[in-house]
DNA sequence: ACCTGAACACCGTTCAAGT
DNA sequence: ACCTGAACACCGTTCAAGT
């Protein structure tokens, strides 16, 4: 077997390559298969280079540092929320819609929140265009134009946490042998988990707070349209 | 100048010690030192060894893991959360109370945020000791048993996430040069900046978010209650 | 039992050398 | 301009040796 036949390409030579063999979108389709298949922990610069069959330095040609890497993941990550109720629903079932996608999403992206949370959109298209018909979406509806945004950051804060929680044990509220110095909360804990049954409490607790938001969103807007 | 009158004292030889120089409690002491004076990013195994003037690998004769050592400084930081409405007020007052204090104590401790949305309670007595009280605050006011943990839950993912929200940099949302394309969202932005004034955006998307789930709870009561 | 000191298997990132 | 390969300054964690 000589290396023409060899299922093992011959390595790269130092120096640049004549043709570029990586971009951003490479990159960034690296990121989401890594991530798929090995979980966030596995996305580390020197995972996503042997996917790429590239030495790790190569990528800090195309990227400022891992944290830009991760923008370029959440910008496509929100390509998966679905917003089309905005184009079709009344504003509180377009929310309700949005809001349960949202969070199912970043619930299988749990340790991108933390960094969305605080990452500016500028330059992110995706992410933007779902806030610009988010945002018709509730002018539209009659919304005052400087509401729009508190709104929107509440129900992300609310979705956001709430991702995280998905996350959670089963047993997260288990007292342990502290129970008997806590006989309200172990008692309340004990009889949730029996109401919520076969379904999963975090969206039991989604429910209610979103619900709750929504509800208090509606009187918000009762009140301004008055 | 001897050795004896030195500054520095005599670095500890090699075997046990005389008597025990670290336990839990030292530990998150001078984990919490560390984290106010250096932030979390200075929290390291070395940072916190070096400020207790031991070897790193001391440490592991303590904590299993750096995420042990977490779990103490959560429980601890939870401490500093006011819940002392829920012995004075009306429910919802005091969950409103309650809120703005958890939000403001885990705005200051961000990166435990995605630790405690996932931490198991068990063993955490202060952090027990909150729950109690809220849920008991919950049980006289007449909510039904079932409703309370879900309740609970959908408040602190709220409040999680608008922890996360303190730390975003004011221009989180400025679209920059794709402004023109997403003109709805670009002006509601503005607009929100105009309102919010001096005033933390940040808080006024607190507001807004709390008001409504509060006001969607006390009309889950008093369905409940009909 | 509980400390030190050396070592391990990683990280993200930088930079000179090469084409 | 854009790659390789070596190096750097860290991480958290393990473990034998010592008292």
């Amino acid at each position: 077997m000589t290396s023409a036949t060899s299922a093992i390409p011959a390595p790269r030579r130092a120096g640049r390559p004549p043709r570029r063999v990586l971009s951003k979108d490479l990159i960034t389709g690296a990121a989401l298969d890594l991530i798929a298949s090995e979980g966030y922990e596995g996305l580390t610069m020197s995972g996503l280079a042997r996917r790429l069959r590239v030495a790790p330095s190569a990528l800090y040609n195309h990227a400022e540092s891992k944290q830009e890497v991760l923008g370029w993941v959440q910008d496509h990550v929100m390509t998966m929320v679905d917003f089309s109720g905005f184009a079709r629903e009344p504003w509180d079932e377009a929310v309700r819609q949005w809001a349960w996608s949202y969070r199912e999403v970043f619930a299988r992206h749990a340790p991108l929140v933390p960094v969305i949370a605080v990452m500016p959109v500028t330059g992110a298209a995706d992410t933007l265009r779902m806030y610009e018909e988010v945002a018709r979406g509730f002018l539209d509806a009659g919304w005052p134009e400087d509401r729009i945004v508190p709104a929107i950051v509440a129900l992300e804060s609310f979705i956001y946490g709430s991702a995280l929680d998905v996350a959670a044990p089963r047993d997260i509220f288990d007292s342990g042998t502290l129970a008997d110095q806590f006989p309200v909360f172990t008692a309340a804990v004990r009889c949730a988990s029996a109401a919520a049954g076969s379904g999963s409490a975090a969206d039991a607790a989604f429910r209610t707070g979103l619900d709750g938001i929504i509800a208090g969103l509606r009187l918000q807007l009762a009140a301004y349209s008055s």
